[in-house]
DNA sequence: ACGAGGTGCCAAATCGCTTTGGCATTGGTG
DNA sequence: CACCAATGCCAAAGCGATTTGGCACCTCGT
């Protein structure tokens, strides 16, 4: 089934068949249906390949997951997020017409040219991301999804970390909790510095002296190190005096980590401690913990837009979605 | 970049470059190796679209996610199961050179042929599955991930279902416990229809009466529909005389459905009831419920061979995969 | 010394689509 | 009536790879 045979069966050129399903060159109406009609009937569908070569596109967008230096690729893929990310961008893509490939751990640029993407979402890039350096000269337009670590690499859409951490802070105080604490992690995300300075900026504005711990997440192993480690971190600051009321996870299981040590201490959620967590995620669904929902389909929505768009992107062009606040029974 | 390019460089056909780049052809070794060298040094990588056209075929597989009637696509991606089912097999494919589509939500025959792709792995196929009639006649090698519910559809790597049944029951069993019962769902997997057959048969071989409950989750539209459905029919069969002393849910969410209804009558876990998963997610580890892990890489793996070989697949040929049992707190 | 067989290389056809440029035919205008 | 523009259609030239078939040349064996 090619053009060829359609033009055939439709009494036609090649070129008319091409200019009737595309609908661009000169074509008497009557013809274009007619050779509409007649492609449909012979359930003819286009080859991708051909197009492609003749068009120098492919339709093709890349999501490139995150590689982070200690935990594996496994571990990290197990962070149900990316997995989440990576269907909410195939149903965008398809979507917008256009198919997307996941792609764990690419190691070359060679690799990541071969694929002939039009197109490139990078994911939660950290401070000297390995994969930015392999970005350099690609010939294919990419946007970041997170925020840009080192400085000006080009257009991104990123999570509002300062004002997603502000109402999470809000909302704690409107709870009635004075002295909120943070746990914040190692990792090198810039959304993450950004949170701690929303953090340091909203507790002065509150006159409340910040209360900052860092879990070790950085040399986590698997997930269940990530929610140990926070649960660590949260024993230490609920044994010392004059104890937080509210304790913010920002990192996927901190919040749950949290819950384990107030249960080990005893303390009552909420009645004696807030917790909530900086994503959303089916443990703290589960769980109870207030979350911010990261609203990835918006996120990708702007991402794939971005992509798409005509114009060339400006280089500084970010574009900030807003989380949505989740509240459930931990607060 | 094109082989043009790299044969004039090299002072050589084009015939030359690709014998050389793909070692086919008849071609002196000394200039194979220079060709490649001068090729590396350029940077040239070959246009996948004109590769595909020039053969034939993709080096691209989709993955085909599931579609229940009742479940809104949204929701049923918020399994997070789909997500790493996903993940896992972008990298398995990558590893053997192709790229993944993945494809939620398929309509047609005419966009699923659209992408030209050479393999399809359909995930997790349901009785009078719709997608099962977009694939008749498709001519696309394809493996089912999952049972066949229908009959003989064809080619299909799936779970040990009833092997892996049994083992949950007799961990259980190994635990003390005398009275297991089985929370299944309503769903029309064929898996399901497995277990329990296997649980019958186990019952009878073990003189126990058993005690299977179908929660309802084909008509729940998100997650903690799942869970509260699982509880409330986990509260029926507790609050009934001679209540279990340990139950096994058969669906994501189901085990936590049962520890939250445990908790509400007071019932320790694992003291009172041993409370297991037949699936393995980032819920039943936080929550210490011991579960199956469903090998999802090797699954993938092997569906993956089955697509790559070069000899077409036995319409019969059925691979099955047993799951790791992963104790937990909750037994 | 001569043909057979092997080796190294290449010109040209092919995959299926898009697009340019041109050729008739038609309709409207001065 | 002659001329110009618009309309409908098509032949052919790409896009960048693979692959077929054939042309020289070289090396043996007889």
């Amino acid at each position: 089934m090619t053009v060829a045979d359609v033009a055939k069966a439709a009494g036609v050129s090649i070129t008319t068949v091409s200019h009737s399903l595309s609908g661009k060159g000169r074509v008497d109406a009557s013809t274009r249906e007619r050779v509409r009609a007649v492609a449909a009937e012979l359930g003819y569908v286009p080859s991708r390949a051909a197009r492609n070569l003749a068009l120098g596109r492919s339709d093709t967008i890349g999501l490139l997951l995150p590689q982070l230096p200690t935990m594996s690729l496994e571990e990290l893929l197990g962070l149900d997020y990316y997995g989440r990310v990576a269907v909410a961008a195939s149903q965008a893509a398809l979507h917008h017409g256009r198919a997307l490939l996941v792609l764990p751990g690419v190691q070359s640029t060679a690799q990541l040219r071969s694929f002939g993407l039009d197109g490139l979402i990078v994911l939660d890039p950290i401070l000297d991301d390995p994969r930015l350096e392999l970005l350099r000269g690609l010939p294919t337009r990419t946007v970041l999804m997170g925020q840009d670590p080192n400085g000006e690499f080009g257009p991104a859409v990123t999570i509002d970390a300062a004002g997603s951490t502000r109402a999470l802070l809000d909302h704690c105080w409107e709870r009635g909790a004075r002295r909120i604490g943070v746990i914040s992690s190692d990792l090198a995300w810039s959304a993450t510095a950004d949170a701690r300075d929303a953090y340091a900026t909203w507790c002065s504005e509150h006159s409340i002296e910040p209360t900052l711990a860092i879990a070790p997440a950085a040399s986590a192993q698997s997930r269940p190190d990530l929610s140990s480690a926070a649960k660590q971190t949260a024993l230490d600051l609920l044994r010392a005096p004059d104890r937080p009321d509210a304790l913010i996870g920002m990192l996927e299981d901190f919040g749950h980590g949290i819950v384990l040590a107030a249960r080990e201490l005893q303390l009552d959620v909420p009645g004696d401690l807030l917790v909530a967590q900086d994503i959303d995620d089916a443990v703290a669904a589960a769980s109870g913990i207030t979350a911010l929902d990261l609203n990835v389909h918006t996120q990708l929505d702007i991402a794939l837009a971005m992509l798409i768009a005509d114009e060339p992107l400006p280089a500084d062009e970010v574009r900030l979605v807003s989380a949505t606040l989740v509240p459930r029974e931990s607060t």
